[in-house]
DNA sequence: TTGAAAGCGCTAACAG
DNA sequence: CTGTTAGCGCTTTCAA
């Protein structure tokens, strides 16, 4: 039914590997059948038959992509920001999700080496269960980690520096002539958690004052109950994440505390709504599109054999100042 | 390198196409040699090459999607939604964005026909520039319009009912006693904004009073201004969405009106803020599971066969009652 | 610079 | 129920 490279070579009198080389932009043609090819290809409506070429050239230009959630808009914006990037190098996306069972992401992977992906970037669903799949991958294709990473395998990462964003978030709160800090975070399950927990700890030396729950709102609110049925609040409160600080800011708000006039409140990710809530968050910016780009740079070093290029990325992200502290 | 399904028969002792049919569950396989081939094929630890197989069967079991943005959380769960729905039935995403541009749009779904997906789920970027697109793709394999529908393209669509959604909508804040009503919405640049309006229209009859900008938080806080200048504030105010509703509940806030007891406030999608938002936003839940599914099941059909598919559904949506109304 | 020919690994006719 | 055989449409040697 199709028209094939066959037709478009006999409209332009040329073999169908002249026709293919130049379609595909080698070096080597003389201009005039390039001309010819390109010029019968038009002509003739021809869509290349890109499997056909995979099968033949053993290359897809297909990344796969795992992540946990789509619907999460931290990894959202990652995800679109990383087609975004393939895109422009004629590259697709084949995207996938993990709802953060290892099991189902094992599988997802699975799927993915069958349609022959060039490459794996992944967001591990696991900081331990998540390594098997990712060595299966590693052993065949180019793997990235993505913002977060599995502890003992040893392969690139790409990502926010989490304590350096963290150190922004305390020197600023004591510029603004805070003395007493809490950090509310979440438990350290995931690489990005216990960064951040690390960060705090560094940027506040001893004695710090530390309260660890999950990534929610829910965790936030009762965090702030918590630090409200202490007695006295301490100066400002750095929060693992928007979520948590989202949930503080409500729970503080409820109780007639003052943000920023009684206490400093921060959070970490810089995630749509942080803008919207009132008062808006100061928060730390993850910088996606860089994180992106640079995955991406690194995807294409180790595909084009760079043996050397299985480096790790930490992206240093800026602080975003609004209302709240 | 890698071994084959020619490795897998001579092992099994059947021939390749004995082994092709057991390997893809077809019946007409003795149970002894289907068992045979398995077992062949799991110590070998044969990976099948899928890129192979749809060469010669025509068809890539993935679906491609374009969508204008992955990192609208709306979009997000929708695009969750679905690459869910095909997983389960051992399919995958090619995913692309449009970036709300309609020239990107039509090379991104060349791009997806040249990779031979077997059908094409697409988020219109425009009401009337998307036709083009669709109707390159229509001719090749099964289309469906998600959420969103282009003027004049005769194609099948699925999403929710935005008119029934703002009847509910009505009929609450009514039954809470409001008399008078503005509705603050977007211009009708695509059909989810023209068939809110429309429904708004419908269900409060004649003397209506509407106000129409875009579906930005901007919009909404300036909307409220404007009508915090006409002096008397209405009992309620329907927005065109959640975002709107945000920023006209920040602007309102802002201004010491109380929401709900100076007016009520709803939007309409229920992105996860309107949750997070102070008060909490009285919103119409967009059903994404069930655009999600029967998306993929009218695609099904199609993919079966029956021509008689080519049908739209409109899903009906649910009011979510929260403190904003 | 070009062309002929050999497959990539698989599925689908067709014949047994 | 099984095997033989012929491609799917392309890229890539290899030789000219």
């Amino acid at each position: 039914m199709g028209v094939t490279i066959h037709d478009v070579a006999a409209r332009a009198g040329v073999s169908v590997a002249t026709a293919s080389r130049a379609l595909s932009g080698q070096r080597g043609v003389r201009a005039e059948n390039r001309a010819k090819v390109l010029a019968a290809a038009r002509e003739l409506d021809y869509e290349p038959n890109v499997v056909a070429a995979s099968l033949r050239s053993r290359t897809t230009h297909t990344i796969g992509m795992v992540v946990p959630r789509i619907a999460n808009p931290f990894f959202a914006t990652l995800v679109e920001s990383i087609e975004t990037q393939l895109h422009d190098g004629q590259r697709s996306l084949l995207l996938a999700t993990s709802h953060y069972d290892p099991e189902v992401e094992q599988r997802q992977v699975r799927a993915l080496l069958d349609r022959r992906v060039d490459a794996l970037i992944m967001i591990p669903c696991h900081r331990e269960r998540s390594g098997a799949a990712l060595t299966t991958a590693a052993a065949r294709i180019p793997v990235l980690q993505l913002d977060l990473r599995v502890d003992g395998f040893a392969g690139s990462w790409v990502g926010v520096d989490n304590e350096a964003g963290l150190w922004q978030v305390v020197r600023h709160l004591t510029e603004r002539g805070a003395r007493s800090l809490v950090f509310v975070g979440a438990e350290p399950t995931d690489s990005a958690a216990q960064a951040r927990l690390d960060g705090y700890r560094r940027a506040v030396g001893d004695g710090e004052d530390v309260l660890l729950g999950d990534f929610s709102k829910e965790w936030g609110q009762r965090a702030a109950e918590l630090l409200l049925q202490r007695g006295a609040l301490p100066d400002g409160i750095v929060c693992g994440n928007d979520t948590i600080a989202l949930g503080v800011l409500g729970e503080l708000t409820s109780r007639r505390v003052r943000v920023p006039e009684d206490v400093l409140v921060t959070g970490f990710d810089d995630i749509p709504y942080a803008a919207l809530a009132q008062p808006a968050l100061t928060t730390v910016r993850q910088p996606q599109q860089q994180i992106a780009a640079e995955a991406v740079r690194v995807l294409d070093a180790r595909l084009a054999g760079e043996e050397t290029a299985l480096r790790s990325t930490a992206i240093t992200p800026d602080l975003v100042v609004r209302a709240s502290a």
